[in-house]
DNA sequence: ATGAAAGCGCTAACAG
DNA sequence: CTGTTAGCGCTTTCAT
């Protein structure tokens, strides 16, 4: 009546796609029930130390390893945790994850991850499939969300981590920064060491929220100082090291009377550094240049690059702490260090 | 009898806390039954137009997200990928992560990871925690695992990704490209240019089997080229700018006759590059320097770098590719590209 | 200390 | 085209 009893064909077949062993079958070849299994396994309840032998014996013979998806169903948690990021490219976000994998390893939680490439209407998508998952919880970038990821994120009942910014509202916990305080910040700084004639290069700035609210800083604290933005250039797309050479190169084209550049962050930094490097302009004489997030790479190249040090690995940690601690909703603000280094 | 019954405290409490929607009560305030809200859902089967209106409704109105921990335990594949990675501050991971995720999320799967940080009994430990979530595919870095590593994998039935080596016995399926030969490649590069007394500069081998590897090609090559490696300057730990900074400053220290370094990749030679503008040591005509790993930086810097670029993004993408198209088991070598750059 | 049994929320036959 | 039902593999009372 069944295939598999007309031919060694399909034997051979069974043996290659053979089901995982369940917790019955270990049951059943340690000659107790399934809810000893289930104990011993979890070491809850109370069992005979000769039981546990058992057990232990099947489960390593058998190469039993324990169905997650089935456990969760039939209990509590999930122990996933979601993480919906704009992208991998931008060092921050590796970053993050690294600070959070290490404790939630730690924890015995498990890091889900999508990647949103800066698009609200990818974020909600994803979001809905992350939630999918009973997630304990969803770490997001920042604080705009559309209206329906904001929704579908309360109605889930899940934890909500907003990382790496602090200027806006917290739905749940928030661990992170203010980008806008750091832009203001550079500018401070910039201004302290007599720059005035100041330019800006970056990359998208609608897209990235967090490096529009630094560029909305900087704008700011010049314009209060009576030395506004002298000029601009914005490059569409991500950040990268060749596009702050191309930006700085297209910027004093127009201007050559700059005397610092303000970069929205490293990787454009260094760009625009090697730029100088490459034509002969003297570092910081005759430009300055000050980019934004303390890369290490930054700390070696022949002048130190001045810039602002931001916590992302510890971002990761501690929102990844507050979660498997459960910890009531707050705000945490890990704050940023500027660094003096050599090019403003 | 009950707490609930006692106060409004509690209601509220209620109300936070609500118990996810289920299908059930789609199904109940659609007035159909369970299995048609699925088929609904899930586009399969058939329904009349009319049904499906009224189960929409429902599914918006209550603000539905299916449970596919639910979904996964009923039905087949849990559409999930599991990557167990050495690092996450080595650029090479994060740009396999980004290759997969896009292909991964067209096709609605989604992508868990943990970090081994290199050491095989942390991959043991990850390997059981990840096949506990009965993933359709799991990918890892390489070919070097422990014996139980490999065990539980073959048992486990799902599909195993061996990436970024070539030198060894894959499992299943395996995306990379040879280390080995590209260690060769750059020797045969250094040596036609005229190198004689190369050095090397690298981070722990042990670890890193790969970078390993293309020691052993580089090696290799040199000694029957009959120009053996002049001298090498290992840093215990991870790569980094800074630690090939230091690295060079400490092998020139021994060898001032040294006329080309071979770093184990493109961080720990740009720290040698620097190291070499800092202290106005020509390059390549004093010292020539050469990467691994093709990073963008590397093209803009004042002289590009020579290095071996790899392709790490299209790794991730035809990794995901084979796995979510159930492909036959196979070795896919996507090969490297010698970046002849300005610094050799 | 241990087993039996009732689900967790969904999918997949199988009837109708 | 639609509803009913039997699990998926585990955890968790509740007895014993």
């Amino acid at each position: 009546m069944d295939g598999r009893l007309s031919g060694g064909e399909n034997v051979t077949l069974d043996f290659r796609h053979h089901p995982a062993v369940t917790l019955a079958e270990v049951a059943e070849a340690a000659g107790v029930g399934e809810s000893t299994v289930s104990r011993v396994l979890r070491d809850h309840g109370s069992f005979s130390k000769k039981t546990r032998d058992r057990v232990m014996e099947a489960v390593e013979r058998l190469g039993y390893v324990p169905n997650r998806i089935a456990g969760t169903l039939a209990s509590a948690g999930s122990r996933l945790v979601a993480f919906v990021i704009p992208s991998l490219s931008n060092i921050v976000f590796p970053d993050v994850l690294r600070g959070a994998s290490t404790v939630l390893e730690e924890n015995q939680h498990q890091a889900v991850f999508s990647v949103t490439d800066y698009d609200p209407e990818r974020e909600e998508a994803l979001v809905a499939a992350m939630l999918a998952w009973r997630p304990t919880a969803v770490m997001l970038a920042g604080f705009e969300h559309s209206e329906r990821t904001l929704k579908m994120l309360r109605a889930s009942g899940c934890r909500v981590v907003e990382l790496l910014d602090l200027d806006g509202t917290a739905l749940d916990l928030a661990v992170g920064y203010s980008n806008r305080a750091a832009g203001r910040a550079s500018a401070e700084f910039l201004l302290k060491r007599g720059y005035r004639r100041i330019g800006y290069v970056g990359h998208d700035l609608d897209r990235d929220t967090r490096a529009g609210k630094r560029f909305a800083g900087l704008s700011e604290a010049l314009g209060a100082a009576g030395a506004p933005l002298a000029d601009r250039e914005i490059y569409a797309g991500g950040s990268s090291v060749e596009s702050g050479r191309l930006g700085l190169e297209r910027l004093l084209a127009r201007r050559r009377d700059l005397d610092a550049v303000y970069f929205s962050n490293d990787d454009m930094a260094l760009g625009g550094y090697f730029h100088c490097l490459a034509h002969g302009i003297s570092v910081p004489s005759q430009l300055a240049i000050f980019g934004y997030n303390g890369l290490d790479i930054g700390r070696v190249t022949p002048q130190p690059l001045s810039t602002i040090r931001t916590p992302r690995v510890a971002t990761g940690r501690i929102a990844a702490e507050l979660v498997v601690t459960n910890a009531p909703p707050q705000v945490v603000d890990l704050g940023f260090e500027l660094v003096e280094g050599a090019t403003a």
